[in-house]
DNA sequence: ATCGGGATTGCCT
DNA sequence: GGCAATCCCGATG
């Protein structure tokens, strides 16, 4: 197989990590509140370092080489990509492959089918509004591509990829599980409670929290570039085109109704008909153009949903 | 130093 | 559909 070197973390690197994963790791490998995820959470600062998926694989110069395949090149999204306007970027991010590789090699990938667009200046429902910086929403401002990702509520965490723009941001609300889904479920049941039903694949990553438990993305990945970590990363899939403006849905973003006529923006993005959305806006995909003529539909087709789910796109 | 709220989720009724 | 969980961060004094 084809090897090119690039700068980050090699094999040695790879190895380390792995030795302090398993001297930090608890005696039972999935154990309610002793996983890495729930360490990562409650941990404290210095404990926090200790664990491997936050250690940082690109301080070290001696052990700064990986090695990307040809085809993980081609198929990488290159920071160019995400240097385009806030709404414009979380249109071209539906149908591109979030890949998290994990300390262990294990690689899992979802397709990205739900986004909000968080442009900052006048949005007032933004992190970033006013222009305001502050340690928190510091990736916000970074360059296109970096990753922000912050805890809410205390106990979840959310991830979004700064775009082209100051403070502007694009928010990941849910994917469609591609690879990994027993791993994705594991790291997903270890916060639920015992005994609980066995999770569908489409209710893996349905939920910007539920989408970092299940690929285990860490707070610590705040501020890293998604257009060359080593761990995660974006790739479009072969053979696809990007969506259409009529597989788009647009409606008001969620969680925000505090934010007055800000909330009334319609910068949800998501795939029409897929059955990964967190929240289906059935008054939304009324109003928008859905690729049949509204003239081809029987009234009564008209007032509900179209029949789709799980559409495949080519 | 203290206080209030949050770009959510899961469980319960 | 209601509501508790849970704590970091930013605002305020």
């Amino acid at each position: 197989m084809l090897f090119l070197k690039l700068s980050r973390g090699n094999v040695m690197a790879g190895r380390k990590r792995k030795m302090l994963s398993i001297a930090s790791a608890p005696v039972k490998a999935v154990n309610k509140h002793e996983d890495g995820t729930d360490l990562e959470m409650k941990a404290s600062p210095a404990k926090l370092e200790k664990t491997s998926q936050c250690e940082d694989a690109r301080g070290d110069d001696t052990e700064r080489s990986h090695y990307f395949t040809k085809n993980e090149l081609q198929q990488r999204q290159r920071e160019d990509f995400f240097n385009q306007s806030c709404i414009s970027l979380a249109k071209a991010l539906l149908g591109k492959v979030l890949v998290r590789r994990c300390a262990d090699g294990t690689e899992l990938r979802g397709r990205i089918v739900e986004t909000e667009a968080y442009p900052g200046g006048e949005d007032k429902a933004s992190h970033s509004a006013g222009g305001k910086r502050t340690a928190r929403n510091t990736a916000m401002f970074m360059k296109p591509g970096t990753i922000y990702v912050y805890p809410i509520y205390g106990i979840y965490l959310c991830m979004n990829v700064s775009s082209e723009g100051e403070g502007a941001a694009v928010l990941l609300r849910s994917l469609e599980p591609l690879q990994g889904q027993p791993v994705m479920r594991q790291l997903r049941a270890a916060r639920r409670k015992e005994g609980a039903r066995q999770l569908k694949d489409k209710e893996l990553c349905n939920g910007p929290s539920k989408l970092c438990q299940a690929l285990d993305i860490p707070r610590c990945f705040d501020r890293r570039d998604l257009a060359s970590d080593p761990e995660v990363w974006l790739e479009r899939e072969p053979n696809t085109s990007p969506a259409e403006p009529h597989d788009i849905v647009s409606a008001p973003r969620i969680g925000i109704e505090s934010h007055g006529e800000w909330a009334k923006k319609p910068w949800r993005f998501y795939l029409r008909g897929h059955s990964c959305v967190s929240v289906v806006n059935k008054e939304a995909e009324r109003q928008s153009p859905c690729g049949l003529e509204m003239s081809d539909l029987a009234p009564s087709e008209a007032q509900s949903d179209t029949g789709q789910h799980n559409v495949k796109r080519t």
